[in-house]
This record gives C-alpha cells, structure tokens and sequence, in this order.
DNA sequence: CCTCTAAATAGAAATGATTTCGTTTTAGAA
DNA sequence: TTCTAAAACGAAATCATTTCTATTTAGAGG
C-alpha cells in the first residue's frame, strides 16, 4: 500500500513525503472524487501542521504527473480523483454521489487524427467526460 | 442580422434587448472564442451604461439557452463562443489563436447508451473537446 | 548513521474572476 | 400608453485558489 504509492511518486520523480502518501492514501480509499478542502479537513488530523496550499499543490502536481486525475465540474471546481486504471480511458462521473467509473478509450484518438489532417493543426489533449447520475443516484431522484 | 437575433432570442424565452443584442453580434463577429471581460471592454464603447455583471450574467444565460457555446478551458476561466451549428457537435478550441471549429458528432451517442445500459445510470451530459494548436499556430509554434 | 541541498511545507496574505444585492430601468404584452 | 415582470446597474462581497518568504525535510552521497 505505501509502498506502492511511494513507487509511483518516485517514478514520477516526486519525493515521497508522508503527506503525499497521506493524500494518496485518503483519495484511494475514497468512493469518489474529492475537493482540496475536504482532503484537507480530513487530513488534519493526522499532522499536528498541514496547510490547504499544500493539499492544492500536491493534488495539482500528482494529477499533472498523472497520478491523479482530475475531474472537471459544472460548478468549475476543482476536484481529484484516484484512479489505478493506467489504459487511456476516460471517465463517467455521477453528479450527485461522486462515484467515478471508467469508459474504455472509444475513438477519440481517430478522431484525433482526423482532426489534425483535415485542418493540419496538433491536438494536444482532449477532454471527455460523461456527466450524470449512477445507477443508485438515478433510482433516489438524490441531488447534491 | 439583428432579426435573427432577436429571434434567437425570442425563441429561448429571452427579451430581446440591445445588449443581449450586442453580445451575440460582437460574438459572431469573433473569430474565436472571448472572456466576458474583453467582451465587455469593447462594447462599454457602445452603451453609456454597460455593466460587467450584466456581461456575464447574459453570456451565462445564453450558454444555458443553447444560443452560445462555452469552451472549458484549463485556465479555469470562462470563455464563449458563437457557434451556429445547430447540429450535435463538438469543438476542437485552439488554445494559442482561440479558433473554434466544428466536429460532428461522433460516437458518443452510442457510448452514453452503453453506460446506461451497463451501469444503468443516466447520462445528463457529456463534455468533449479537442485541444491543441490550429494550422496556423502550430506551424508559428505561438503560445498564448 | 551523519551532512547537505534541493525540494517541500507553513501560513498569512493577496488575488481576481465571478456573484450577490438592493435599486433603478426597460421590453413588450395588454 | 400603461403596467409589470424581466433586465441591468454597480458597488461590494465572495471565496476558491495562488503567491510569497521563511522554515523544514527527504533522501542522495559520504
């Protein structure tokens, strides 16, 4: 368990230091995606000192490793997931629950090239995200 | 012109006022795609009275009418654009020029079913878009 | 085990895009 | 033309996120 997690810091040239693993460890466990502040609150407990500003920096940097991966929501904040499925695939994320399940890559990267030699520009990334409710949500009419 | 505007408008349930008006002309004859901000720098000129509130709120409102499109963009920030393909469609955004172009849909259709299906969730939307570099910016290798 | 240095963190303060609020104005139906 | 709900004003508030400088620490090398 840790040690996994220090192995993927370490591979993506981060230091493992206890609050990574900590972080690590918190969004592993999590059913869903998380806020920075919410990790934080939960977190704080476990340091006698940790700042918010690190719980942001840390999320940002292991999501831009690729570690984590971030999810992207109508209310345009931000929240990060912890997701072990390291094919290209992307992600159907439930509104009211948080739970995050995954979607086989489809053919975006056809589309990709499509989209490069018909107006000779560079796809750089994409974003492909399904928004609503999970089988459980959809059932309870629950919001959140 | 105006009409179709206003028409636009009408049919979204909206009022058609002369700023409303004025965004979705100052919108179309954009290139690309704007932030509320620059667009209100440019029609402050046009009105006595034009508040950057009131910028936002219609660019807000008319994104949720359909009649204007927002980009996600990784800044965080908000930006629209005047897209009239009335069609299912999705955008590949440049992040260096803002040049929008169109892509038809694919077959995210037939994905969103497929995770109903499986997963029996609903799907209550999808985000789909291609970053990088148009033509002309790749070849410049120009950053914004 | 120590030492040392670049990397990581603290925490208060700043930032700045976006929203809110109470008031005033206006589009457009009657 | 009148009237009312919708729209706009604009100053102020919000608040998630970032910055900044001083302090601490992981872990490579001895």
């Amino acid at each position: 368990m840790d040690q996994r997690h220090a192995t993927a810091l370490k591979a993506a040239g981060m230091k493992a230091t206890p609050k990574r693993l900590a972080i690590l460890e918190m969004l592993e466990a999590e059913p869903g995606y998380a806020s920075p502040e919410e990790l934080w609150k939960r977190l704080k407990d476990r340091f006698d000192r940790l700042g918010l500003p690190t719980v942001y920096r840390n999320l940002e940097e292991l999501s831009a490793s690729g570690v984590l991966s971030k999810v992207i929501h109508p209310n345009r904040q931000l929240y990060y997931y912890f997701c072990s499925n390291r094919e290209h695939h992307h992600h159907f994320v439930c509104l009211s629950c948080r739970k995050v399940e995954d979607i086989p890559a489809c053919g975006i990267e056809a589309l990709e090239q499509e989209v490069s030699k018909r107006n000779g520009g560079k796809v750089l990334s994409h974003i492909l995200q399904l928004n609503g409710l999970c089988g459980g949500c959809a059932d309870n009419g629950e919001k959140r």
